[in-house]
RNA sequence: GGGCGAAUGGCGGAACUGGUAGACGCGCACGACUCAAAAUCGUGUUUCGCAAGAAGUGAGAGUUCGAUUCUCUCUUCGCCCA
């Protein structure tokens, strides 16, 4: 018998399916749609395991729902646009976008072989002007939309590179490149108003039904709405400063106000530009940091003014006014009023600068004598030592009360507040979408005409220069506008805005004079499933879902506004991680091992290497695994089976030299099985159906509904044991006498539903048994689903005693006594009184005895 | 610091709406084949116990005839935000 040839048969069916075209999509009305994405790859220069796993778990979705006769559009692209083609073509001295270009070849080819069904037709690559040119497209339709403007904002600045630097680009606060130490600069850059639709995108979140909770609670804090009140405090001093303006959830605690603490940026500092010691306070600010995370962690420090608050509520109370670095101009305005008692960070501040205050909130059963000294009381009670606000009931109702008390007053107002900020776009570098606008003598902003896009990018560019790529290239800048000399924006668009529209364009990928073409998306969109790593749970599918509200702002143009109807977001791949005696990372192929206890290099074990805990693969780590290798080794069929195996598909896998070769074992085993049943098919003659082979209608049956159920909620490691049990049970079946068509019809349908998964093999395997190749999921008769005898648990006092079987739907009476008339359970009544019973239709009886 | 989630044999993991815990795989042990090994096949494999039996799903409580599943407290780990 010969040994299954992966490499011939996965290599014939690939290019069967490619050269039929077997997974092209089109409109068609007749059949119910349904769009299956995955998250595509950027082309970083070869696939790796993430990959394997996302695109797995998306092609046996897509095979199964076009089985069951779903039209489905199942397309494939390229992030293409970013920073690593930039670094790579320093390193390399090769131009980004041929880098890209020979990066997207690569690993176009090792998806194919993956057999993936995805109809490559639909391929779209951000980088090519096809469709970046959409996209400036886009941006002038969002700027005349008024969605779309230009603030000044800070960058990390890196002065050595001259460059500005991503946040994770910055190290220790040093430029990952020149070590310069990074400073915080002023820059004009574009925005886009997506804060706008906050309200909209943390409402939309309720109709997802379909996403992980998980997902939409990081997206909800991540808007983060908060309801609360402005404040107006009186302010006193020698500045021309009237009043500060201040956010606040807790308006509640007012009588807790003990300083006013505002940001090193607010508009009062101006004031303040001259103060040397101001200058000095400001530039130790910097240094902790402009993240949430670095003020929290850093130590909280207060430059005190000469100005003075007054308490609306208690306008005897005077408080010092001080700059904080914990006050953050974009939250609120800048501004907070600071009750130590009740916020932690405003206890440890006053502590510090040891500014007095008041407890106002007590717990519920706390008498008199509560008060705050090391940690602030947040939770819920009422408030005290408050005059008129006294008693109300924390937090709700103290609250809103209080907020009455100073509308009626006018002392503040409610408001709304979001955490969410708007989405800046502009980045200084040269490998993105070129922004279409351009400035005139007067530094104003003229819109590039329609008719001169795309603006494309300058194909000669010098990376190696220090700053902006683009800024540097003096004839690009250079454009006409109406006969008038102007210069061209040099920024160019952040890459999430790609990735923010890409799965309209696959509906219509080759659509010419726009974005997308509208009776496609009419038909194909929403997504239906979208499947990715959670780590784009909050910007990318944020941004995406804003571009929705943003192309229906005003025109409807889609009359759709979440674009991606369920969710799944897949683990990573983990993989130990060696290190040898230098402590340097050690990738799985320089290591060996005999018992798997001890590990030792592969070219001289007497070297011991020191095993790290599985961590998700990583090229720092050097704990990868090469996708196209294990392909090589084992067979596309055998890697999608490994990767789906060992876990479920939301949650991390390990991968396992092991578990790959017990996969390639599996497809080895199941070809000489498929060899024996067409045999035992060729041999057996055509019977009338005798009990094994109503057995195995019934187990063929009883697969098919598990599968059912297993294929919808992406229980794919549980399907990879139904193929072992199923393997087991037909190994074992042919023993019988069976008869010939019957055991074909089965193992037909048996072959077809395993097809999402193996579909190389089982194409072979079909083909070879005369059949077609792309079968519709079969239909299961619900008579072969039910069961004559029940196994039935009989528990005594709630303990499993013995196991009966009996017919089904006995009833209780009927099954008692054939209890009682088992030798071995028939003896405990003799002993003891029965006191209850508990009978479960068809599943157990619990007998309580006295 | 906050939010969310998880915890089941030596390991990865199964268990429908509360109803036989440990499916399936890996590993391991023994056996067959072999001069031998690999490969392959077969048998066994939660723990304690010779056995009958008992205990057992991170720890502790609770609800229930019955809890891996529901509730509360705690521990540890993970992820996200900070």
């Amino acid at each position: 018998m010969e040994r299954y040839n992966f490499k011939k048969i996965e290599n014939k069916w690939q290019k069967f399916w490619e050269k039929n075209k077997s997974f092209k999509s089109e409109i068609n009305k007749e059949k119910k749609k349904f769009y299956c994405l995955e998250m595509f790859p950027y082309p970083s220069g070869k696939i790796h395991m993430g990959h394997v796993r996302n695109y797995t778990i998306g092609d046996v979705l897509s095979r199964f729902k076009s089985m069951q006769g779903y039209n489905v559009l199942h397309p494939m692209g390229w992030d293409s646009f970013g920073m690593p083609a930039e670094n790579a073509a320093r390193e390399n001295n090769l131009h980004p976008k041929e880098w890209t270009e020979k990066n997207i070849s690569v690993m176009k080819k090792q998806l194919k072989k993956l057999g993936l069904s995805i109809d490559w037709d639909r391929e779209i690559s951000t980088c090519s002007e096809d469709y970046y040119k959409h996209q400036q497209l886009f941006f002038i339709e969002l700027y005349n939309k008024g969605l779309v403007y230009r603030k000044e904002n800070y960058v990390n600045w890196d002065p050595i590179d001259e460059t500005v630097l991503a946040n994770e680009q910055v190290i220790d606060g040093k430029g990952w490149r020149s070590g310069a130490v990074v400073e915080r600069k002023k820059l004009s850059q574009w925005f886009f108003n997506i804060s706008k639709f906050s309200d909209q995108l943390l409402n939309g979140l309720n109709i997802l039904d379909n996403w992980p909770n998980k997902v939409k609670t990081m997206q909800k804090n991540w808007i983060g709405k908060s309801f609360g009140c402005e404040i107006n405090f009186k302010i006193d001093g020698k500045l021309p400063i009237d009043q500060i303006k201040c956010f606040t959830t807790r308006p509640d605690t007012l009588f807790g106000f003990s300083f006013l603490a505002v940001s090193v940026d607010h508009p009062i500092s101006e004031f303040f530009n001259k103060d040397q010691k101001f200058i000095d306070f400001k530039k130790e600010c910097s240094k902790t940091g402009t993240t949430e995370e670095s003020i929290a962690l850093g130590e909280k420090i207060g430059f005190k003014t000469d100005l003075v608050a007054t308490n609306p509520l208690n306008p005897e109370q005077k408080v010092p006014v001080y700059f904080a670095n914990f006050v953050l101009m974009d939250y609120g305005f800048g501004a907070v009023f600071g009750c130590p008692a009740h916020d932690q960070r405003d206890l440890d501040f006053a502590n510090k600068y040891k500014i007095p205050f008041k407890t106002v909130v007590r717990p519920s059963d706390e008498k008199h004598d509560f008060s705050v000294t090391d940690t602030a009381y947040t939770g819920p009670g009422e408030i005290f030592n408050s005059k008129f606000l006294d008693g109300f009931k924390v937090p709700d109702e103290s609250i809103i009360k209080t907020i009455e008390i100073l509308e009626k007053e006018k002392l503040g107002k409610k408001k709304i507040n979001f955490r969410l900020k708007d989405w800046g776009v502009s980045r200084q570098r040269y490998w993105g979408c070129p922004i279409p606008v351009a400035y005139d003598e007067n530094g104003k902003v003229h819109l590039i005409p329609k008719e001169n896009l795309p603006v494309k990018l300058p194909e000669e560019i010098d990376l190696n220069k220090k700053g902006n790529p683009l800024d540097n290239k003096k004839d690009w800048k250079k454009v006409k506008i109406n006969n008038r000399e102007m210069v061209r924006e040099t920024d160019t668009l952040d890459t999430f805005v790609d990735s923010s529209w890409y799965f309209l364009r696959f509906c219509s990928p080759k659509n010419s004079d726009y974005g997308y073409d509208n009776e496609e998306v009419k038909y194909w969109m929403p997504v239906d499933q979208y499947i990715g790593g959670v780590e784009h749970a909050i910007l990318h599918l944020l941004y995406s879902r804003f571009f929705m509200q943003a192309l229906n702002f005003k025109n409807k143009n889609l009359d759709l506004t979440e674009p991606f109807t369920s969710l799944f977001t897949q683990g990573m791949v983990c993989h130990e991680t060696y290190r040898d005696e230098n402590n340097k990372w050690l990738s799985p192929d320089e290591v060996d091992t005999k018992d798997g206890k001890k590990f030792f290099l592969k070219d001289n074990p007497k070297k011991l290497v020191s095993v790290g805990p599985s961590e998700s693969m990583s090229k720092s780590k050097k704990n990868t695994i090469d996708p196209e290798q294990m392909i090589e080794n084992y067979g596309a069929d055998a890697v999608r089976f490994f990767i789906l195996s060992d876990s479920p598909p939301e949650k991390d896998v390990q991968w396992s030299e092991q578990g790959m070769t017990a996969s390639y074992k599996f497809v080895q085993k199941f070809w000489l099985l498929h060899q024996k049943i067409l045999d035992k098919i060729n041999i057996s003659s055509e019977n009338q159906k005798q009990n094994s082979d109503i057995e195995l209608d019934k187990f063929t049956a009883q697969l098919i509904n598990r599968l059912n159920s297993h294929l919808t909620k992406f229980n794919y490691n549980v399907i990879i044991a139904n193929m072992h049990e199923t393997y087991n049970y037909l190994s074992k079946f042919l023993e019988n006498d069976v008869s010939k068509n019957n055991l074909k019809e089965n193992y037909k349908k048996i072959l077809t539903v395993f097809s999402p998964i193996l579909p190389h093999i089982i194409f072979e395997c079909l083909e070879s048994l005369n059949c077609e190749v792309f079968q519709a999921w079969p239909d299961i008769d619900k008579k072969l689903l039910e069961v004559e005898n029940i196994e039935f648990v009989i528990q005594i006092n709630g303990k499993k005693k013995a196991i009966l079987s009996a017919t089904k739907d006995i009833d209780e009476k009927t099954l008692m006594d054939q209890i009682k008339k088992d030798v071995k359970m028939g003896k405990i009544f003799e002993e003891k009184e029965i006191n209850k019973v508990f009978f479960v239709k068809n599943r157990l009886i619990n007998i309580l005895t006295k």
